[in-house]
DNA sequence: TGCATTTGACCGAA
DNA sequence: TTCGGTCAAATGCA
């Protein structure tokens, strides 16, 4: 408490030490996978994505040694006091919101389990549905979240009991863009419930039982869908992860991916045609940076962006686990960190119901 | 009747 | 002490 000045320093520090090794593992993740991809296509995507994001983590270090700079001693350290806030807060309006969600993201956390983040837009701020994944959730409780003006929705799989399925996830509206969802995911899939092609609206009629292909992984199984039309995919630049919103409303906006957590051993090989098609399309274990994909909206994908958290025994060290904390903060604090340019994509379908991300998306997706 | 949602209470980490 | 996360009884709906 009172050495606070020189606690702030020191987490500076840390900051900037694990934005550094943030860098290099991006350019490590780039190589890696572009090593162990066959696809020279994907191989080119990912090395993309990995400049991104190095030049995202060199942006966040820069600005880390800003506050550093113009807070030598400073009342900076007291900052979950009343005292003035600086730095970053010139990049918006909503520190205060994002303060609180830098303390949500830490608190509570289940230690142990896969927690990754998954922040999406809807085409409509009016519109009221709960995301559907492919997955069946059993709401067991909602919150009110001080300084969220939106609840948050507290889901587990429906098959908890019955098959000691682990898996969480929790929603909420994004405060500054009614647009936005966060979704939180936490703890594997247990049960044997297999992720479904979803819908556009629940109201539209169930899908078909489960065919051979979904005995691979998901993406495939979508792959192999009524997949009728041409996709026009817009990639970086193209449309801000923060704007502009499109128009056509949806029931629900499926996204079939993140609840597949993203720690299929995607460097190990296997005879297994089903296990080599998660792994190719998971990323590696120490990845905490799986490729964003689009986002069926009833029709429009819209890019997301997730943060994975994993088990220390699947990260590479603690600094590992924090960087995770530290890119989690970028993404859900974009009034202070230009997630946006960790990666982006927008998709398009020309057709309004079809019932699935193009790509599969992560933790699986090869999205080219 | 069975299942899902709502909501107030409780627990526990920070 | 605060507040996020979970529990479980009450309620709603098909």
């Amino acid at each position: 408490m009172q050495d606070g000045a020189g606690a702030e320093a020191g987490s500076i520090q840390t900051l900037l030490t694990l934005l550094a090794d943030g860098e290099e593992q991006a350019l490590q993740l780039g190589d890696m996978m572009a090593a162990d991809d066959p696809w020279s296509s994907r191989a080119e995507h990912y090395r993309g994505a990995a400049r991104r994001l190095q030049c995202t983590l060199g942006k966040a270090a820069a600005a880390a040694r800003a506050i550093e700079a113009a807070a030598p001693g400073s009342s900076r350290a007291t900052d979950r006091s009343d005292s003035p806030r600086s730095a970053d807060e010139s990049s918006g309006g909503t520190t205060v919101a994002t303060e609180v969600q830098e303390r949500q993201s830490m608190c509570k956390r289940r230690k142990g389990l896969p927690r990754w983040t998954a922040k999406f837009r809807v085409p409509d701020a009016s519109l009221e549905a709960t995301p559907d994944d492919g997955f069946s959730w059993r709401k067991y409780g909602q919150k009110d979240i001080l300084g969220a003006k939106f609840p948050r929705g507290y889901y587990r799989c429906t098959y908890r009991t019955a098959q000691a399925c682990a898996a969480t996830k929790q929603v909420q509206r994004s405060d500054t863009d009614l647009c936005v969802f966060d979704v939180t995911y936490q703890g594997e899939h247990a049960c044997h419930q297999k992720q479904r092609a979803t819908v556009a609206a629940k109201s539209q009629s169930p899908p078909p039982p489960a065919p051979l292909e979904q005995q691979l992984d998901p993406s495939m199984q979508l792959l192999g869908m009524g997949f009728k039309r041409v996709l026009k995919v817009e990639t970086a630049g193209l449309h801000d992860h923060d704007h502009g919103p499109a128009s056509a409303p949806a029931a629900s906006f499926p996204f079939p991916f993140p609840s597949v957590p993203p720690f299929h051993q995607a460097g190990e090989a296997t005879d297994n045609p089903a296990a080599a098609a998660a792994a190719a399309f998971s990323p590696p274990a120490s990845s905490y940076f799986p490729p964003q994909h689009p986002v069926v909206v009833d029709g429009s994908c819209y890019a997301d962006i997730y943060d994975y958290e994993a088990p220390g025994a699947r990260m590479r060290g603690a600094e590992s686990s924090e960087l995770g904390e530290v890119v989690t903060r970028a993404i859900t604090a974009p009034a202070a960190f230009d997630y946006s340019s960790l990666f982006h994509h927008q998709a398009e379908l020309d057709d309004p119901h079809l019932p699935f991300p193009p790509f599969g998306g992560p933790p699986h997706g090869p999205y080219q």
